[in-house]
DNA sequence: TAGTGGTCTAGACCACTAC
DNA sequence: TAGTGGTCTAGACCACTAT
């Protein structure tokens, strides 16, 4: 089977597991053989063979489903996600070809964070919109995000929700500002266990965490964004 | 132990070793409960506990060690690397009062890969010099980078990499130029075994990689730089 | 020598899927 | 009902560390 020595067996597997996908042989969407095939192939049990699997998945190659096998990610082509003091997540998806979609999971009216207020340069009574938006790409779940809008700029958001499609075309038509990008962090992180099942990745597969404070033009902070997009899914792209 | 419903036993104990963790009952540097003592406190065997902390090690929390234990991780606070059109690795780290390391790893002189020429808008005969460089903060490895500078733009390069400190000093100092950050992409990746060997991160702990294009001022590309960074020791800060 | 984690065996039963 | 992955048991031996 192999003629390089490993210094175990469940890292043998893995890495002929991987080195199958990686030459097409077990194809995007298709199943690797069941556990019990690979033990009989390899010789084991099914003990390495699941220690083999578990690496390989947390690798992100494939993703296991109970009662059916374990399927071979889709490895999309990475969005090139244009990090500009214009971006906006519609336009950066729809660039590429690809049906975009937004859904409006949650919001709520409520006083903001300390870090928030800060961020926002809110003082003590002021209010905040929360919007936890999905967005996805051909279907695909691709980013959550979370934008933070002080109330008094938003003025009765709440009746705008209901048809929700883009946020900046919203802000545009309706409130008509449009949120220039001041400044950003990114980050690689883990999501948490709701946020991978929205994003439909696991625990273990990192995000891309981008923060960002967007100001009115030539002026106040106007809105607090945290979007955590699937690193398979995205590159950003930043111009200086 | 727990009045919570898991759905299963591993996902209890894993749960219950990260929150120690999170309220700091077990401290950074220092060992959690052996894998005999915590199957003896959760009442079950050692395969069970094992598999808890596989998704603790995993999540980036512990890193075991064959022989003495398990040991939580240091949680360094990252440094905010700041991406300008200035950007200077070393720079970076010494704002924060860390001192900052920088060993050459590894160079060469060869052609271009096909990619390379096409950034560094190279011809046919063109030769490049390849630095490998591992960067680190406080002793902590922190970055690999790799960067690829056209051999006619730093003539006898060789000559100057006995004593290497600073890439962009060496730049400045002998060859009179200083690079202009043109573009960069930034996505989440996980490292290569031989590079989480260097950057001593196991393999699924995402890291941070910015490849970017330098130029001379107002001129033609003059390096490709390839930077990994831990995702635990640096948050991108770029400003619009 | 005792204690730790790393690897491996050989089963068991369960939950879910497909037929 | 048969096949899949998910969970769990109860051991074995090895490699490495500390004493």
């Amino acid at each position: 089977m192999a003629l390089e020595s490993f210094s175990s067996l469940h890292l043998e597997v893995s890495d002929y597991i991987i080195s199958q996908i990686k030459h097409d042989h077990y194809k995007p969407g298709q199943k690797i053989p069941s556990e019990h095939a690979l033990a009989e192939t390899f010789q084991t049990n099914r003990s390495v063979i699941r220690q083999a699997v578990m690496r390989v998945t947390n690798l992100g190659w494939v993703t296991p489903v109970q009662g059916k096998g374990a399927f071979v990610n889709e490895r999309p082509k990475p969005i090139p996600f244009h990090l500009s003091s214009r971006t906006c997540f519609s336009k950066n998806v729809e660039k590429t070809g690809k049906r975009f979609g937004s859904k409006l999971m949650k919001w709520s009216k409520e006083p903001p964070t300390e870090y928030e207020a800060d961020r926002l340069q809110l003082g003590g009574k002021s209010l905040v919109y929360r919007l936890h938006i999905l967005r996805s790409a051909d279907e695909h779940p691709m980013a959550l995000t979370t934008s933070v809008l002080p109330a008094e700029e938003v003025p009765a958001l709440e009746k705008q929700l209901d048809h929700f499609y883009s946020l900046y075309q919203m802000l545009e038509e309706t409130y008509h500002f449009t949120p220039l990008r001041s400044f950003s962090t990114v980050a690689a992180e883990f999501p948490s266990i709701e946020e991978g099942q929205h994003l439909e990745t696991p625990e273990n597969v990192p995000i891309i965490h981008i923060e960002s404070v967007m100001n009115h033009p030539g002026g106040a902070p106007v809105e607090l964004a945290n979007a955590k997009i699937r690193s398979d899914m995205a590159t950003c792209f930043i111009e200086f």
